[in-house]
DNA sequence: AATCGACTCAACCGCCGGCAG
DNA sequence: GCTGCCGGCGGTTGAGTCGAT
């Protein structure tokens, strides 16, 4: 197999494939890509690397394809019924990517990947915990979940996505980024003026937003393609029942994250999310 | 203005399975 | 059955960016 760090070492220059690229893409390259792919279509890349005249091997073009240049990407910040999904398919899958981005149509297995380790992991390691204990898959689902759905209700009020760009640098979007389906259906307000409390509190949901929760995903799963992951068959099973389930694990890691973390920012929140609360807290609304 | 640390994410790496010869 | 090639997948890295100081 071909690696483009031990050409570069070699005597160079006599044979094409010692001068093999690596590191980021060229708009050159791109366009290169983007016009040979157009024509001729994916598929042998290898072969294509060398017939569209670009120096990079088959997988980095490939990669370079599926995860930046394709024109169906959705770039931007994952949306929350996005991010709902992909805990729960986590839940069930493990770190199965590619089997996960199959079920969110326009998102990457790479872009899955990084939220998990950035966010996701995240806040395991705030709860000190392991990021696939049972602990923090409860936590997941008696806290975070509850918080995206809620979040997803408020959506259907504000369809603008002016929250949060803290560490959200402006992306190149794609019209797929504009094209979200609004997340409506449920119009109760969550616009609490103590937004510490609303934290606190978030744990109620566990107990009553399962109807919440199976009306909003439902409507979700009505909005992706056939191939995708029917989550509503999932919101009927009874192992995934929110009111059968202990949290008094949880309750007592939320008690200690917030007194140890209450003051750091990250937590069992969307970053974003919790970025806004920061804001009005400081803003000592 | 400069520096530093945290964070993001594009890109790379190694491994594995499928397949053709 | 063996070997080599290729594509796909999950794990990891590091350059760039941003906010805090």
């Amino acid at each position: 197999m071909s690696k483009g760090i031990l050409m570069s070492n070699n005597n160079s220059s006599n044979e094409d494939e010692f001068e093999l690229r690596r590191g980021p893409w060229t708009l050159e390259e791109d366009n290169l890509l983007i016009h040979y792919i157009s024509t001729h279509g994916e598929g042998r890349w290898n072969d294509l690397a060398k017939c569209a005249g670009l120096k990079r091997t088959g997988k980095s073009c490939r990669l370079r394809w599926l995860n930046y240049l394709k024109p169906d990407i959705k770039r931007g910040n994952l949306t929350p019924q996005e991010q709902l999904l992909i805990l729960e398919l986590h839940s069930k899958w493990g770190n199965r990517w590619s089997k996960i981005a199959h079920n969110l149509p326009g998102r990457t297995d790479n872009e899955i990947k990084n939220y998990w380790r950035t966010r996701v992991q995240k806040q395991a390691r705030q709860l000190k915990v392991d990021s696939n204990s049972k602990k923090f898959v409860e936590a997941i689902k008696n806290l975070w979940m509850p918080r995206l759905l809620e979040k997803m209700e408020q959506c259907s009020y504000s369809s603008s996505s002016s929250i949060g760009k803290k560490h959200n640098p402006p992306l190149p979007t794609s019209p797929l980024t504009n094209n979200q389906e609004p997340c409506t259906k449920h119009t109760k307000s969550h616009h609490d003026n103590n937004t510490w409390s609303s934290l606190e509190n978030s744990r109620i949901y566990s107990s009553d937003s399962m109807n919440v929760m199976t009306e909003n995903v439902t409507f979700f799963n009505n909005s992706i393609q056939d191939e995708c992951y029917h989550v509503e068959s999932v919101s009927q099973q009874p192992d995934f029942s929110y009111q059968e389930m202990s949290i008094s694990e949880c309750e007592v890691a939320e008690a200690n994250w917030f007194k140890d973390e209450m003051a750091e920012e990250g937590s069992l929140w969307n970053m974003d999310e919790f970025w806004q609360f920061r804001k009005l807290g400081d803003a000592d609304i």
